[in-house]
RNA sequence: CUGCCCGUAGCUCAACUGGAUAGAGCAACGGCCUUCUAAGCCGUAGGUUAGGGGUUCGAUUCCCUUCGGGCAGGCCA
């Protein structure tokens, strides 16, 4: 197949507008409102009338005459002020679901492909995991898996904070604990070593001039300080990785790009910008001014926005860090398309980053960078969650809270299976849950962080779609003589609605990489686990007999498949049982 | 002060370049397991989309304004 459905209809539909002298309008198609309305709607034929001063009833009628949908819809009419409603054909449906049967991809349509340059997660390595970091590790890793799934070659970029002040700190610190021997022991729990770590910097001066001066031994290139900040890296990225693999996100060692990278490029780049003209001095600083961004004053005047790239004592920001990053991703990885997967509040951080970027031809045009952001997360009672001391939830905590409740859960509901099934149900089902809590919510929104939301395992939730893959499961465990080339034939009204909801996976695919929006894969996984669960309770499958029964069957299995492989780019597992 | 984001059912969230009667889940109430796993299905109830104006065939969506919340804004990231 070469297009999606959504392809399909709106290349028929415009050119029957176009057929009818309206050349270049939108067919704008969408999924019918309501289901009397058919299945697709065309909302084009109204502003094209307009915009030609045409009657829109009288232009869709000719439409409708002109349009050529033969073998794909099997009624199509005219309906308030000229609104086309499309019902498909059973046979079409089923003879799209049948096409897709059997591909390892599902028959969705490759889009051109791009190079994708993915910059996800990127913790600060001098702390554990929390909760704030779930965000932009699981949906960049789900836009990376879905990119990846339609073609694209996706470049991860895990830009972790290894880089800075801090790391002084922490590598004094680490030479204190090892002279008391306690080196090892000391790294077990990140959190409490740089609580300790910040502790003796704020309380002992001593240790503060030497970190600091730690800190320039390290930008120097001292080998004994380098070493000890290489092994601080070590067990701190190890601490993610465990994260990682919990969270069965696929991030490597491979993918880690830290800050340290772009060290020996930053006074490069501030040459760079000098020689092009764009960065002045101003009160000791380099900095370029941005017109785009000028904030009005109090007296009406503008200033520009000062996007510092050098500060007045020769040191470097993250503003110059990222400026390297966009040159090597642009350069050396020759990304077509760049992704930041970064809190919200940076948006105006990445607005100038990109602007500088384009001035400075980082990045020609032809390359799309685009801020990824999210919603800030906030507590329970609405105000922002506190990230100060005991206020955060590590990540891992919530991973572990969240396996203990599916393992009792499961343990209730099924507690004749063996121990270790069950554990590894709460494990998928745990995790699943978190994850989607999060994925399903439009990323631009705000976060609520409730443990009861994050864990529930009813309604829309990823277990109520594990569950319906394993309702399948149940059902080939029993059928017998599975014949995988029998025809699908679209009867009951149950079938039909299913059939039309398989039939969609691949647009959704393309909206959710189109507008980097994984919920919209959420959401459709949700519609269709709802239409299967109700085929399911109108439809028996095993009672069914001859070709109805086998049928149905190929209905059960490519349901199963595009919920493994739907679930699957959400990073989310299935299960046989639970 | 300047700019960006947000305000939808009691709660958590949807609504795809503006589309027809704004949809789900949770919580509440009522049904459905001798028939493929009830983590399910069916039903009832719940709304002046923060308020007010405007644009048009048509607005949760676009514009203006008021209120309320969040965030950012020359040397943190």
């Amino acid at each position: 197949m070469s297009q999606t459905l959504l392809q399909l209809l709106d290349s028929r539909v415009s050119a029957a507008l176009s057929a009818c002298g309206c050349e270049g309008a939108p067919a704008i198609i969408q999924p019918a409102g309501r289901p009397e309305f058919g299945d697709y709607q065309a909302n084009g034929v109204m502003a094209a009338a307009k915009s030609r001063k045409m009657n829109p009833r009288a232009l869709a009628e000719q439409v409708v005459a002109a349009i050529d949908l033969a073998g794909i819809a099997s009624k199509l009419e005219i309906a308030g002020p000229g609104f086309i409603n499309i019902t498909l054909a059973p046979e079409f449906l089923a003879q799209r679901a049948q096409a897709a049967l059997g591909q390892a991809d599902l028959a969705v349509p490759k889009a051109a492909a791009q190079r994708v340059v993915v910059d996800y997660s990127s913790p600060n390595l001098a702390k554990e995991m929390h909760v704030g970091h779930l965000r932009s590790t699981i949906i960049g890793d789900a836009l990376a898996r879905v990119l990846r799934f339609l073609g694209n070659e996706v470049i991860a970029q895990n830009h972790v904070g290894d880089w800075g002040t801090q790391f002084g700190m922490l590598t004094a610190f680490l030479i204190e604990s090892e002279q008391g021997g306690a080196g090892d022991i000391a790294l077990n729990d990140l959190e409490d070593f740089y609580r300790r770590a910040k502790q003796r910097f704020d309380e002992d001066e001593a240790f503060a001039t030497r970190a600091r001066e730690y800190v320039v031994k390290l930008q120097g290139g001292d080998a004994q300080v380098n070493a000890l900040w290489k092994r601080f890296l070590d067990v701190s990225l190890h601490h993610c990785e465990e994260v990682y693999q919990e969270l069965g996100v696929g991030l490597t060692r491979a993918d880690v790009r830290g800050e340290s990278a772009y060290n020996d490029d930053l006074p490069v780049v501030v040459r760079d910008l000098q020689g092009k003209g764009l960065v002045v001095e101003s009160q000791g600083a380099q900095v370029v001014f941005l017109d785009e961004f000028k904030t009005k004053n109090q007296d009406g005047s503008e200033t520009p926005a000062a996007y510092i790239v050098q500060k007045q004592d020769g040191g470097y920001l993250y503003a110059t860090t990222d400026l390297a990053a966009i040159r090597y991703r642009v350069a050396q990885l020759k990304a077509d398309r760049v992704l930041y997967v970064v809190d919200a509040r940076q948006g105006l951080h990445f607005n100038q980053l990109f602007t500088v970027s384009r001035k400075a031809g980082y990045a020609p045009d032809a390359v799309s960078l685009e801020h990824v952001g999210f919603g800030v997360m906030l507590g329970e009672d609405g105000k922002p969650f506190k990230t100060r001391s005991g206020g955060t939830v590590k990540l891992a905590e919530l991973l572990q809270e969240a396996t203990e409740r599916a393992f009792a859960l499961v343990s209730e509901k099924n507690p004749d299976l063996p121990e270790a099934q069950r554990r590894d149900i709460a494990r998928a089902v745990g995790i699943g849950a978190v994850k989607y809590a999060d994925l399903s919510k439009n990323r631009n929104s705000d976060y609520v962080f409730s443990w009861d939301t994050m864990l529930a395992f009813e309604g829309n939730t990823a277990p109520y779609l594990q569950y319906a893959y394993t309702r399948i499961a149940g059902v080939f465990r029993k059928a017998e003589g599975v014949d995988t080339s029998a025809a699908i034939v679209l009867d009951e009204p149950a079938e039909r609605a299913l059939a039309l909801e398989l039939v969609r996976f691949a647009d959704a695919l393309q909206s959710v990489a189109r507008e980097t929006m994984p919920h919209f894969l959420c959401s459709y996984l949700y519609n269709l686990a709802t239409q299967f669960m109700r085929f399911y309770e109108a439809c028996p499958v095993l009672k069914s007999e001859g070709e109805q029964r086998a049928s149905r069957l190929q209905l059960c299995r490519l349901t199963a498949e595009t919920l493994r492989t739907g679930l699957g780019l959400l990073g989310i597992e299935v299960l046989e049982a639970m």
